[in-house]
Formats: structure tokens, C-alpha cells, sequence
DNA sequence: GCGTGCTGAACTGTATACAATTACGCATGC
DNA sequence: GCATGCGTAATTGTATACAGTTCAGCACGC
């Protein structure tokens, strides 16, 4: 099909676009999912789209029934609700580690670019925020110097990030303070505070994540031209 | 090359017999995976295979670079370090949560099957007792009632389960009392006892896991015969 | 009207073929 | 002796073919 049959990391390629497509729920929940449609409108062949399907099976992002074939996870407000309780889990072990791990230069830097998106946090786009608010908390982990949390918390963030999306819009004007207030107490060392801060900053109600759901269905199912 | 050509989940029985293999590193550590070799050792053919392998890549338990091929994960300190501070986040969270959430006939349950196992821990092969061990704490989770929580820990489980099996035979003793002691405080619903008696159990000083990754490498390149 | 069984189309499961690339051994030159 | 380049063998990447299964529509009987 394209003009190099065998050249670089096909399978990688589809694998970050299908995931793409299945955070943003562009694969509708619990839709099936068809391989050869799927396999042309991409460009490839089934076979390496079944790879990286695969893969995604794995990660939680798609299911997979024998001989029914794969199906985009479903959107259900406890599986929401679950996520964020274990983001709450490992983001509240990151920051404490990264009181006692932390170096002071990285501190300096991730403040430096917290300032970066500071101006008027409600003018910037909200792609924008959601991604740099992502790229905020993965810092966070990574100074908590352990490859494991770190990858625990961005596989959340990816299966999160469609109703992060949805609920940037009525956090516009506290995440930034409330970001900048969780660096100053890992700079104090201070980790029962930064533990506290982070609580009330990612922590949700169960009547929040159920109204964040609804309206992220009504996203999915209702084209943007009618907004 | 089996009778039914097209019968059950090829790929799901090859997905549980290759995560068996990496999990013991029967495959060893960092080495290439011969597509075409284990695909005949297995008895089917490559691109089942590969999807398997592309799933178990997900989870952690293979590498994979493009045009090298599929790799087993190394055997590190560090790595199975932090996969034990990962752990102690995860279980702390979930007694936390199953002092609040746990149902008294659960808890009953979780008792008697640890009686089962009772009978002086020292007299079991050490397959039965990290088994049960695994069991027992995955089931601590799933009265937490938090999926992602579960589905963290049972990923974890997989991955420290190699120097689980060597580190069991230094806690055949301690073991039961300490499980124990964990559901007592469980169902008194005292939280911080429980956090604290997780802690004790689970957790492992640095020198401590090099130790036992040291002995994981010497049975691993040691025929069993020289014992 | 409603359930039930049949038939054909659509789709998944897997093997296999072949193209492209990498790895390795060997000879050659410095 | 060591590096370097070449050629061949081994291995991965992907398309495609085909077998087998599921699904949907339709007709028929109750």
C-alpha cells in the first residue's frame, strides 16, 4: 500500500493513533469494533492493526470477546469514579516521595513552566490545560523517582483525560494556584500538607463524576455543529 | 495444524501460557524472543503469537523494539523495588478502603480460607503458599470494591511473583499471623492499624530485594539439578 | 402479532508467502 | 592484530487467502 512495504514502526504508529481515537471516545462506548473498515481507513492491513488493538486491550483502553472481536471500553460513572480514587491513590504516594526524593532544580523548573500557562489561565484553549495539567502531575511522579507509579499514573491519565476534558472548564481558575501550592509544600518538605493539597485538588464526589458523565455522553453523541 | 483450524481463543491460551513463561523468566532476562522458534514450540503460528506478545508488552512483562524483535524484561534491583513501593501504595489504600467498605460475611470468608492454609505453613510446597499469599491480598482488594485498584495490584502481583517464590521461604513462619492480624484490624475498621500492619508485611529494604534478585539470578542460570 | 429457524453475507481467526531489514561470519586491507 | 566492508543467512513486518463462525434479515408456522 504505501510506497515503503516494510520501513518503520507501523504498528507503534497505529497503536498511538487507535489510542487516540479510544480516549476521545471517537470509538463510541461499547462500540464494535471492525477490522477491515478500521484496517483501510487507516492505511494498513489487519494484521498489525490487530497488534496494536491488542495492546490496548491490555491497557484497559479497549475489551476484547473471542470470535465477537474488540469493543471500546464502556463510559460508566463507577469506572470513572474508581479511577479517579486510585488517582488520588498514587498521586498522593508520588508527592509524599518527592518531598523526601525531590531535587531542588527540578522543583525550579516544573515552577518555571507552571508559569508558562500562568497568563489568564481562562484565555488559553482547553486542550491546552488539560495537557499541560497532565504534564504537571506526570513531573510530580517523576520525581518521586519511581517508574512504576509513574506509568501507573499515566495509563489513569489516559483513561481520565475525556472527562478531565469536560471538567477543565469549571476548574479554569483554581488549578494553577492549587498546582503551585502543591510545589511549595514538596519544597517545604512538607508532606503531610502536599498529601492534603493534592486530596482536595484531583479529589471528586461521587454527584460530580455522575453530572461530568452525563454530559461527556452528550459530547459523544450530539455533533459539535449543534453547540 | 491442530484439528479445529479456527476453534477457541488461540490467542488468549497463548497470552496465558507466554505470561507464564515471563513471569518465571523461563524466558530470561533481556532475551530476544524467536517469533518463529516459540511459535512452533507452541504449536501455532506467528501472528497469533504476536498478538500475544504485543499484550503482554502492554503490561510490562516484554519489550519490544522495532526490527529487533520482542524482548523479556530485565531482572533489576531497582525495578522490583519499585514495583514493591507501588505495591505498599496500593495495598494501603485498599485495607484503608476495606475498613470502610468491607462486608462482614467477607470478611468471615477471607478467615476460613486462611485456616485452610494454616496447618504449620512450613509443611507446604512453596507454589501453595505464594498462591494462597497472592490470593489473599488480591482478595483484600476487591473488598476495597475498587476495580482499577485490583486490576493495579493483580499487574503488580505478576511482576514481583518470581522473587515473591524465593523471598517465600524466609516467611513461612511469619506469614499466617501476619495475615491475620491484617483482617482483625479490618474488621475492627481501624484503619491505621491496618496501614500499619500492610506496611510491616509488605514492605522491603533496598538491600534486602538485592539480595533476593541475586538469588533470583542464580536459579534462573543454575541448572535445578546442581541443588 | 410474535417467536423460530433458515440462509447468505459479513466478519473474525489463523496460516502462509514474500518483501525488507538486520545480524553474523569471513575475507580483505591497513 | 584490528577495523572494515561485503554477502549470505536468519528474522521481522505486512499483506493476503481462506476456513470457520457469528450475525442479520426474512420467511414460515403458531
Amino acid at each position: 500500500m504505501s510506497v515503503k512495504t516494510a520501513s518503520e514502526g507501523s504498528v507503534d504508529r497505529l497503536y498511538q493513533r487507535l489510542k487516540a481515537m479510544a480516549v476521545a471516545f471517537e470509538l463510541k462506548p461499547d462500540e464494535r469494533v471492525n477490522e477491515s473498515a478500521l484496517a483501510e481507513k487507516l492505511g494498513a492491513s489487519r494484521t498489525p492493526l490487530r497488534e496494536a488493538l491488542n495492546r490496548l486491550v491490555a491497557e484497559g483502553l479497549l475489551t476484547f470477546q473471542p470470535r465477537r472481536g474488540f469493543f471500546c471500553r464502556p463510559l460508566r460513572p463507577k469506572d470513572i469514579f474508581d479511577l479517579y480514587e486510585a488517582r488520588l491513590t498514587v498521586e498522593q504516594a508520588t508527592v509524599r516521595l518527592a518531598c523526601a526524593r525531590a531535587e531542588e532544580a527540578d522543583l525550579k523548573a516544573v515552577r518555571a513552566d507552571l508559569e508558562q500557562v500562568r497568563p489568564s489561565g481562562a484565555a488559553h484553549k482547553t486542550e491546552a490545560l488539560v495537557t499541560s495539567d497532565e504534564a504537571f502531575h506526570l513531573r510530580l511522579a517523576e520525581m518521586a523517582g519511581n517508574a512504576e507509579l509513574t506509568r501507573m499514573l499515566a495509563s489513569i491519565q489516559e483513561r481520565i483525560r475525556f472527562v478531565r476534558w469536560i471538567d477543565m472548564d469549571r476548574r479554569r481558575e483554581t488549578t494553577f494556584g492549587e498546582h503551585l501550592a502543591i510545589v511549595d509544600a514538596i519544597e517545604s518538605r512538607d508532606a503531610a500538607t502536599a498529601a492534603r493539597l493534592i486530596e482536595a485538588h484531583v479529589g471528586r464526589r461521587a454527584e460530580q463524576i455522575t453530572a461530568v458523565v452525563r454530559e461527556g455522553y452528550s459530547r459523544i453523541y450530539i455533533p459539535e455543529s449543534s453547540f
